[in-house]
RNA sequence: GCGCCAGUGGCGGAAUGGUAGACGCGCUGGUCUUAGGAACCAGUGGGCAACCGUGGGGGUUCGAGUCCCUCCUGGCGCACCA
């Protein structure tokens, strides 16, 4: 049986057209789905739409259309584009989040988790964008801002459903150690977004028996040097000791510091015994302080903390100095030998940190902890165009999630977009319901799901579209996990470590084997293009700009233009070139060409008229080429076309597909250069199996007129014998450095070859009368002469 | 501030520690033309030369663009994470 090979390139959000980033991305990953086709490989390679979110509502909304109807038609015709791109995709497989056939499928996923214990619901603080109305993940929050509307996120306690992804903190960690064919660059960002620390959490006795106060710290070893307390706002022990009036406007006293760093607090009315010493330390609110990370409350330690020693400045508390340092270092916070703590003294950091954690855990002042800076994934959303979370609510305000035997809870078409929000809080007659097992009144859940939920899992669905559960466990061990996914690297945290929990709950819940969905990622790059403005600042279309003495000037009024640097194609920038034209203009194999060419698939490429033309007139001259009278091969084209066959091969392997075109180039201008017209069918076959991943129409109709075929055969198997050359040309160096090359046969011996190098003009005079010393010879290699 | 990545001709970029600049763009000169978004030929790192050249400085090595240390510059990510 042939292996199986499951190429995948992120599947697009339905905006209406696709742009030159999802060809390049599809350019990319269709070159190696046909690549390993050829090898006789059983290939995966699907496509389907991102279809549910929140641009349908507000299209319908802008276009007085219905967001289905605008998702449809948009897929219907950016399928056409991609057709028209003559991809080698698996169409029967192809899936629409917003299809009911797909959405329903997750609502029993949405079961299945919530039997597991792995998603729930509660109150909590959450980040609201007031512009979307609608909860955004933590994820999704950038700079205090929606990623999408860019508006000012506020804090709001709803009630919300959650997905438990902080289960699978250590294990989302540790097995990205597996992922050896992932980028370092998106490791380190899931490192660091599931933030994993080491320390202790310590119990505060407030003063006057008021109970206690955890803190988690990573430097317990530091606790004698602990001179205050500092908790966010929306700790809990706050609303025990201020009233809603004094709170809010504690609030906004935090809000009007706003982005620069400066520190404020206030001082509480309490104070807290420290732990270990007979003093008490004075509690503050203080707005520097997370309430999402450990336990929303630190304590102060000035000496060896840059943050809390500007906040003792200020508030004039005292620095104690525990760990030996110079005073002019203070703060520092590096390793040393603790001083003036009584049961630490003369230990280095790592033993203090031992120490003291033992001594809590004997008092049961303390213990070790690890703390995760991911939180739950919050995944309620209070808007219509996604996938309907499967609960109801009872008059009593409790819920019943839904058996699967009720599914599907459908999205109801008849709704009224004009008002803000959410619309299905609108559709009463969809909203009131009748719950079927206790016939008491019910309310549907109105939120719908985060449509990342949606693309968490739609490489699972890909291999059966059609089954009526969810997948089949057999079939996700046997195809799963991806081969080789291929996408933006803008999906480094939220897309990529949700599909990454979400496999490993499946895994879980179904038994299956499974623990990665992505063997491995590609991230490839953005395309870029020169921006140009008018003196007033407004953006030009290049097609609009031309050139003359070295002027920019607008075509039509003939205004001064100022060139920009190249950036990412942008329509508010106007410079974007759309697909359809340039398909129409140069053909699918020039575009293709263009999109691997000039620079290698993982940096970005810079949209240029030279290039596209160039790569046009390299489609044109394979097909002069092959139009030419034919003469005879000799041994010499026969290795080089063996190391053409090689070196694609390595080089789509490897996506350094931009070698691959240097490589058609250089077989190329080898062949014209010798006048070598291929009279031997087998080696232009060959040649133009290796084109068709790469040029695939024009291979294709080539195979066909010149030899009446309609598909190729498989991949040329590489006789190695014809790889390597037998003369070389071996570099000779003195003092390592390079004097002469000469050509001689593989495998000479070093004496022989020695004798007919001192002969050499140009080495007897470097070599004088100096002594030779000693001969390095990489056999094959190089000859490097060592002289006294 | 912390972390990661990268600095190679006019430009995009090639080089398992072993001939730096493959291949392409651009440019220069030429050829051919029913004149093209061509095609073909020659050249193209610097320097008259010996030689010098991969951001600067040091190191390891017979040999460094590649490995180590350090600094500079640029990009990306995270950012009061206790």
């Amino acid at each position: 049986m042939s292996p199986k090979k499951y190429i995948l390139e992120m599947f697009p959000y339905p905006s209406g057209n696709i742009h030159m980033g999802h060809v390049r991305n599809y350019v990319i990953g269709d070159v190696c789905a046909r690549y390993h086709k050829l090898k006789g490989d059983d290939v995966i390679h699907p496509m389907g739409w991102d279809a549910f979110g929140l641009p349908a509502e507000n299209a319908a909304i802008q276009y007085k259309t219905h967001p289905q109807d605008w998702t449809l038609s948009n897929i219907e015709n950016m399928k056409k584009q991609l057709q028209k791109l003559n991809l080698d995709l698996d169409w029967d497989r192809e899936i629409a989040t917003c299809n009911e056939n797909y959405y329903r499928y997750q609502q029993e996923l949405f079961i299945d988790l919530f039997n597991a214990g792995l998603a729930y619901k509660k109150d909590a603080l959450v980040n609201w964008d007031p512009v979307d109305q609608t909860v955004l993940a933590n994820e999704q929050v950038i700079d205090g801002k929606g990623w999408r509307t860019g508006a000012k996120v506020e804090k709001k306690i709803l009630s919300q459903w959650f997905f438990k992804i902080t289960n699978y903190a250590e294990e989302l960690l540790t097995d990205l150690d597996k992922l050896e064919l992932w980028p370092e660059k998106v490791k380190t960002m899931q490192k660091n977004w599931i933030g994993k620390s080491t320390g202790a959490e310590i119990k505060f006795e407030i003063s006057n028996n008021m109970g206690f106060l955890n803190i988690f710290t990573t430097r317990p070893d530091t606790i004698y040097g602990a001179t205050f307390i500092a908790v966010s706002i929306n700790h809990k022990i706050v609303s025990e000791f201020l009233n809603e009036k004094s709170i809010k406007k504690i609030k906004q006293e935090f809000d009007q510091v706003g982005d620069d760093k400066d520190k404020i607090g206030i001082k509480l009315n309490i104070t807290c015994k420290h732990p270990l010493l007979d003093k008490n330390i004075p509690i503050y609110i203080a707005n520097f302080v997370l309430d999402n990370y450990g336990e929303g409350a630190i304590f102060g330690c000035p000496g060896h903390d840059e943050r809390d020693f500007e906040f003792a400045k200020k508030y004039s508390l005292p620095v104690i100095k525990v760990i030996e340092c110079d005073d002019k270092d203070l703060p520092y916070a590096g390793d040393g030998k603790v001083i003036n703590s009584p049961l630490l003294n003369g230990l280095k950091k790592d033993d203090a940190i031992k120490k003291i954690i033992n001594h809590f855990n004997e008092n049961g002042k303390g213990k070790e902890k690890i703390n995760y800076k991911i939180r739950d994934w919050g995944v309620s959303r209070q808007r219509y165009w996604g996938c309907p979370i499967p609960v109801i609510y009872y008059e009593d305000g409790s819920y019943r999630v839904l058996d699967k035997s009720e599914l599907p809870v459908l999205l109801p078409y008849d709704v009224s977009l004009e008002s803000k929000g959410n619309a299905l809080l609108n559709k009463d007659s969809w909203r009131e319901t009748l719950c079927p097992k206790t016939k008491k009144i019910a309310f549907r859940e109105t939120d719908t799901l985060d449509t990342f939920v949606d693309s968490s899992w739609y490489y699972i669905r890909f291999l059966d579209n059609k089954l009526e559960k969810p997948f089949d466990p057999k079939q996700v061990n046997k195809l799963l996990p991806v081969d080789k996914y291929i996408g933006g690297i803008e999906h480094a945290i939220l897309h990529l470590l949700y599909s990454r929990f979400f496999m490993k709950a499946l895994r879980d819940i179904y038994g299956l084997k499974v623990d990665e969905p992505f063997k491995q990622l590609f991230t490839q790059g953005m395309i870029t293009h020169k921006t140009y403005k008018t003196s007033k600042n407004e953006w030009v279309m290049p097609k609009e700009v031309v050139i003359k003495n070295k002027q920019f000037s607008r075509l039509k009024t003939g205004e001064v233009i100022e060139e920009g640097p190249s950036e990412k194609m942008s329509k508010s920038k106007k410079n974007v070139v759309e697909p359809d034209e340039i398909l129409d203009n140069y053909g699918i194999d020039a575009t293709r060409i263009f999109m691997i060419s000039d620079s290698p698939p993982e940096r970005e490429l810079e949209w240029t008229d030279e290039g596209i033309q160039s790569s046009k007139n390299l489609t044109n001259r394979i097909e002069r080429y092959f139009s030419k009278k034919l003469n005879e091969a000799d041994d010499e084209v026969e290795k080089k076309v063996e190391k053409f066959v090689f070196e694609i091969e390595k080089n789509i392997l490897s996506f350094s597909l931009n070698k691959c075109v240097a490589d058609i180039y250089t077989i190329f201008n080898y062949l014209e250069k010798r006048d070598i017209y291929l009279y031997d069918d087998k080696l232009s076959e060959k040649i133009l199996t290796c084109l068709f991943p790469i040029l695939p129409k024009l291979s294709s109709s080539l195979n066909k007129s010149l030899f009446k075929k309609n598909s190729f055969k498989n991949w040329p198997t590489i006789n190695e014998d014809l790889l390597f050359e037998s003369k070389i040309k071996l570099p000779i160096q003195i003092q390592g450095k390079l004097i002469t090359v000469v050509e001689t046969k593989k495998g000479y011996s070093e004496d022989e070859i020695l004798k007919n190098i001192y002969k050499l003009d140009k080495i007897r005079n470097k070599i004088g009368n100096k002594e030779v010393t000693k001969i390095i010879n990489v056999q094959n290699k190089i000859i490097n002469i060592i002289l006294n």
